[in-house]
DNA sequence: CAAACATACTAAAACGTTTTAGTATAAAAA
DNA sequence: TTTTTATACTAAAACGTTTTAGTATGTTTG
């Protein structure tokens, strides 16, 4: 049968002295709270002896500090926030605290669900890839002091800490990579989203296509036919229409999934043909024929930066004072799919 | 400045009654407890009304019971692991837990030292994707009457829940489809493990092999040369000094990543001539050229056994009575890669 | 030599629940 | 009438910590 765990108590009454005293030294402060080197190294010794644990439960219910930080994604499945969440989880454990991760699916209902099932409470921060319309859910954790920090995307007019990439940037080196390899007719395939992470990847294509006399050619998919599992079609529909294109950015990993679903089952030939460009890289890529040209995202920059914009927080007795706003680069990974055919 | 959330203690004051009562109610209680209709519905109206939410660390602390479940995989950012994780999830929250997700990279001390952290205490169950030798201590966290499902793995000689597929089938049907396509000098790439999901996928290969009078040709990678990278060196050299080879098998998802890189890099021809089946599917499978058959793994079945099966155990007193060991089939995916050339 | 300070330790409250063991009243049974 | 039973509610302990506000000594200091 489940045999109870050690408690402070068990020590205190083992060594026939107070609670306190042990907890004292358990916590470090025996210095400070002037415990005899004597008694400090006898409690130390003991609680090592019977491998003493603290009951973290009990502890956060004092101290009001959980350890335990949440990481809400949108779809922990998706290669880009699996690969992000495996190196984060190594970086919060080093600094004592656990991650519970949820996905969720950029829908706000979702979201909001998950965040008050958190209950802005058990835990001592949030990392948020956030839905479109939760600006609101976040000002109120940010008024209840709650550390969070954005990721991905960020909402204009929202004063919060956020990480995200250059996405503009990113999609204008792609965008300027195509027509630099004599690409004319490139074909942007991206959700009918305002968030901010796509309208940057929309900009930074259409100044791309603009400043070289292109004209942008844009297929927008509503994110719930997405959902529905539709997007397949519209690229299809897309690609049918615009026979002149002669290349493809698509402004997501999984809409490059669609769009090379499409290709291989339409018309396998242009996959050698056009011009291939996906946002975030996946290892498949490499291994494609062509191997597919991708723009990474510097996983684990974007962790470590984090955890350091997360840390500071967590001591912090006012979140709002100050907020920063990380922006990181990304890089392009050249491979055969968007080279001069 | 952070405002404290409301407790069952405001709820008593306001409404001029005692903790318990307020308790009791929000518990579900009332009947049993004989509180009456009026003052039951009193207290549900106002605790609507300021929207209370129990304090989760508290419950925990008095019930002894965290609501958290531990999900251990060997590597969170692996496809499979990430894919099943996410269906976990929903599973999971709809049951009222919570999941904290970790990986041990399939590496005993890493195993021992998430598991310490855990402290058996702060956790209601592991659900656990065992590295070699943790044997005794899963033996450990049965007898301290937690409740624990292997998962994907199991050890001989422990009495222990698990949720598995039938490995040495799936790797039997897999070689024998290949066989049927007219391969006859199957290699199989596989790691040099003597974990049971490593050991029933030779097994089956072997016999589907042996039954077809053919001699198996397997390549074994010891573990920590995959760690270190090494896993397309060996292939490499494998396939170098094969040259009859005609068709590949391999039994996990990275080593079929390896394995078509090196082919990539080295034999692009081959990708196409050779006959080829990977472990485990992926998305991006279907769009390869030629599409790799895989076997696939039922990732709801398998998350809705682990559900079903830890249920009960966090009701349970004694964890030991009973161990449920659940084998499921996989499903062959067969696509261009294997079928006869 | 009293006042101030430093050292070594502790009692008890607090965190927010759940649960045990009650009390008080009214209705039913003996 | 007295006892039993049912109904409606509650005081207080408990879970295992941390922390505040102490006490009891011994040592300096003016």
């Amino acid at each position: 049968m489940k045999k109870k765990p050690v408690s402070i108590r068990n020590i205190a009454e083992e060594l026939k002295i107070s609670v306190t005293t042990v907890s004292f030294v358990l916590n470090g402060k025996a210095k400070e709270k002037h415990i005899s080197k004597e008694l400090t190294k006898k409690v130390l010794d003991y609680a090592k002896l019977i491998n003493y644990r603290p009951n973290q439960i009990a502890q956060s219910l004092r101290t009001g500090k959980s350890k335990l930080l949440v990481f809400m994604v949108e779809d922990i499945s998706n290669n880009f926030f699996s690969k992000l969440a495996r190196i984060f989880e190594d970086i919060a454990y080093e600094k004592g605290y656990k991650v519970i991760f949820c996905s969720n699916e950029n829908d706000d209902e979702k979201s909001n669900e998950l965040i008050t099932l958190f209950n802005f409470r058990q835990v001592d921060g949030f990392i948020i890839v956030p839905s479109p319309g939760i600006k609101d859910t976040i000002e109120n954790l940010i008024k209840d002091n709650i550390p969070v920090i954005l990721l991905d995307r960020f909402f204009e007019g929202l004063d919060c800490n956020s990480v995200v990439i250059d996405n503009e940037q990113a999609s204008f080196d792609a965008t300027q990579h195509l027509i630099q390899n004599k690409f004319k007719n490139i074909g942007f395939v991206t959700t009918a989203s305002d968030q901010s992470q796509m309208h940057g990847r929309l900009v930074g294509y259409e100044r791309a296509a603009q400043e070289n006399g292109l004209k942008p050619n844009t297929l927008q998919i509503p994110f719930n036919e997405i959902i529905k599992g539709k997007g397949k079609e519209y690229i299809k529909e897309f690609i049918d229409q615009h026979a002149d294109l002669d290349a493809m950015f698509f402004a997501t990993n999984y809409l490059a999934q669609s769009g090379l679903e499409v290709l291989k089952e339409n018309n396998p030939r242009l996959i050698k043909d056009l011009g291939i460009i996906a946002f975030d890289d996946n290892d498949m890529f490499k291994i494609y024929d062509p191997a597919i040209t991708s723009v990474s995202q510097p996983l684990l920059e974007i962790s470590t930066k984090l955890m350091e914009v997360m840390l500071p927080l967590l001591k912090k007795k006012d979140v709002t004072e100050t907020s920063h706003k990380v922006i990181l680069k990304t890089e392009l990974i050249i491979r055969e799919s968007s080279l001069q055919k």
